[in-house]
DNA sequence: GCTATATAGTTGCGTGCGCACACAACTTCA
DNA sequence: TGAAGTTGTGTGCGCACGCAACTATATAGC
């Protein structure tokens, strides 16, 4: 039998974690440089931003993001004292609340965005043919969806109604 | 010009960084259920286990898993109470010391590894086609080279070609 | 040989985060 | 109405980790 230690799937991992663990150095110190801003900061605030009229629940918020109720809870503390975004209570259930960006959270976010996407570049897309970037975001994607289901946007309450 | 909000590097990003926290989670689960041992101590279980002669200098084995020294000081200090590595200082220089995996650490390691393949099997490989892990490993190689020189086991002593 | 500088490893300190729990408010069902 | 259970959010606690400073040893320059 072969010896597992070799396995390929080790290989695979290590290499996915490793990769994380660099690109998440270097695009966070691009960022914290540029403007600032925490990883998970900038990732609630991109979440925001893209979302129609620039608010979420903040459980809404928690699910589509990489941080849990309670680190949300933290994060938007933060961004509330830094003025990015606001906490609006929601009218039809008094125990939720909103969190909605501010005008200076949307000019900050977009004076991050160009070094970032810079980042992005010279780390990721640039290494890659056009092709495998169609590739790995089709990659990520299934392995997305299998281990955080909930986490497309318009995925709340619906069974199972994939895009 | 287009929405930067909008690009498509941004949803590549944030695909890898949902990915990379769900599996974490997963595999780590699972690990911790199987075995007891935190991804940290796994990551440097293997690491040594992969070595010829189950031992690495500290500084190298910080380079090649994703601790900084001061994670992997304390990552060791752990694993040396749990009795599955030793420290050993180096003859040579005796600043340094080596880690060296015990035998109760490999028969740790090895118990652990059935569930661990399993869990990277149900999360990564058994959703892609042959091609596609093939291509993903590609890809990370690209990525892990570019963000984290020197992560190679031979790149020891290679001067200063990098910023 | 002596000083200056570089390197290996460790540790104090602050921070971020997840888990478990607390609490308020909603829903259901009698 | 109101008791029972569920859900949305916030908090106490502990752990892991990175940075920067520190100790000890090695190497370079003179």
């Amino acid at each position: 039998m072969p010896d597992p230690l070799r396995d390929d799937r080790l290989t695979l991992t290590g290499l996915f974690f490793e990769s994380y663990a660099g690109l998440r150095d270097v695009i966070g110190r691009r960022l914290s440089a540029d403007s600032g801003l925490s990883p998970q900061s900038f990732e609630v605030l991109i979440r925001l931003a893209r979302t129609p009229g620039h608010r979420l629940r903040m459980s809404e918020l928690a699910a589509q993001t990489t941080l849990t109720p309670s680190g949300l809870t933290r994060a938007v503390d933060k961004l509330e004292q830094q003025g990015l975004v606001e906490r609006h209570s929601c009218p039809s259930d008094r125990r939720g609340s909103f969190a909605t960006l501010t005008d200076e959270g949307l000019t900050t976010l977009e004076s991050a965005l160009p070094g970032h996407l810079a980042a992005v570049e010279d780390n990721i897309t640039s290494l890659l043919t056009e092709r495998e970037v169609g590739e790995l975001e089709k990659i990520l994607r299934k392995i997305r969806d299998h281990v955080k289901p909930g986490a497309v946007a318009g995925a709340r309450s619906t069974p199972r109604s994939e895009p």
